[in-house]
DNA sequence: GAGTGGTCTAGACCACTCC
DNA sequence: GAGTGGTCTAGACCACTCA
């Protein structure tokens, strides 16, 4: 393997502009590379990809080199190294990183065995409006499905959500589906519609509940609540779901840390 | 420099817990060794600390252990890599960081030229309430600086705090000497009181404005808040500052990326 | 005991910054 | 050109898992 161009030397006419590099490392290739594969699904969520010996061999590149591009890629989450096993590739299913996108946690210690319950209430293919098609990234025309559900707690209602999802990729995706299935969502879209949800991006804002919205989830109307559109993406920053959630925060609260 | 251990073996009559790490790496010694220099002020924000090579033959390790330690240290946000020019202790000075911790982005790309003002209401020295005295870590007669502030953006009222600093480290913080100082809280804290901070949890919820707040950020009684409550924390995972916002988003959003 | 990832070393060369 | 961090290599040994 060989040290390549990623793009042309940067016009040195435009003063400030930052220079574009002009070789990518190794272990940049090599990354790119092992994410092509994990995007075609040649290894996939669950599985144990070749060691780095066996890599470095395939690429021709030295095991240190591979072990640096396997680094970041565990670092983003999409490869799990386990120490004497080998390494992984990352999936919603393991029971450390369920709702590893659910940032909503409870006041008391004591309700940490929590007991969720989902309330499915629609899931409907309807044509995307304007906001839709532009986050998503698809055709003014395309259909989308719009799933309504609700989050119970210990039996109280603590999220709403509305969801989005390009129709043709989750073809087939039914409520009836939906109720049967055990399990985080997002483990259903990778182990049934290929799909592996790998970071997402958040908007929060605080919104007053509408009487329909404060009926759902039994708050008093105009009730302050936690709005939370979230964009996930897929490999590749495809951007895959949007979803519009609305936390009732009284007995929760989202938690975040900043570095 | 020798690997030592960091802690007995585990009992292995408990099954099931997770057995202790017996050892601990070089370079998480040299990363120990170089945060302690860090937190006892060997180098200042802002300093260039020495090369990578000098620091392999001070510890007597090699350089590839050192930029092992030195790579954490940097993705922890606590040193800054630099090619060609060495490696910086961090700071809150810097143009790019500014507002670190600040997650508010404004609606309108066209508002991103942010004049930020701030009002400071108040700086009080009152005795620590039992909630702050537990997560600040201070005595329970301790006394602590307490700081109203609103921040506005372009004229608007968008942010009310309220900041309780521990009052000895802080002595000497005045009304005055906030209203004079130009740039970041937590600049200042930094270059006036040598307190750097490095990393915070905050915990977000949505609350109604009581008359008070509504007439300070001027929106009207009952309006849904972001209400967030930050605990910063210096080196060493000491906490050192509890702040309690309310974030008006009728113009601006909570930004988070999750992964 | 075989195989895996984790650590550590020594040395070479490259890219970048500054004088 | 000197000095810095950045990449890449090859090899040794360690810690861990599993059969």
């Amino acid at each position: 393997m060989q040290r390549m161009a990623t793009s042309v030397p940067a016009s040195s006419s435009a003063p400030g502009a930052a220079a574009a590099p002009v070789f990518s490392p190794l272990y940049q290739q090599i990354k790119a590379l092992l994410t092509r594969a994990l995007q075609e699904g040649e290894w996939k969520p669950g599985d144990l990809i070749p060691s780095e010996a066996e890599l470095a061999s395939r690429f021709g590149v030295s095991q240190g080199t591979v072990r640096k591009a396997i680094d970041e890629l565990a670092a983003e989450n999409l490869l799990i190294r386990r120490q004497g096993r080998g390494t992984f590739v990352s999936t919603h299913h393991e029971a450390q990183v369920k709702f590893r996108f659910l940032r909503l946690v409870p006041d008391t210690e004591s309700a940490q065995g929590l007991r969720m319950e989902r309330d499915f209430l629609e899931c409907h293919r309807v044509r995307a409006a304007a906001d839709v098609v532009r986050l998503l990234g698809i055709r003014a025309a395309d259909m989308v499905l719009q799933i309504r559900r609700i989050l119970r707690i210990a039996g109280e209602p603590v999220v709403y959500e509305d969801i989005y999802l390009p129709a043709g990729p989750f073809r087939g995706l039914t409520a009836e589906r939906l109720e049967r299935y055990r399990g985080p969502l997002y483990a259903m879209f990778e182990s049934e519609f290929g799909t592996r949800m790998v970071r997402a991006e958040e908007k929060i804002r605080a919104v007053n509940a509408t009487p329909h919205e404060a009926e759902l989830l039994r708050v008093p109307v105009g009730q302050a609540l936690l709005s939370v559109e979230r964009l996930s993406f897929s490999y590749g920053d495809q951007p895959v779901e949007l979803r519009r959630g609305l936390y009732s925060t009284a007995h929760h609260y989202y938690r975040n840390e900043l570095s």
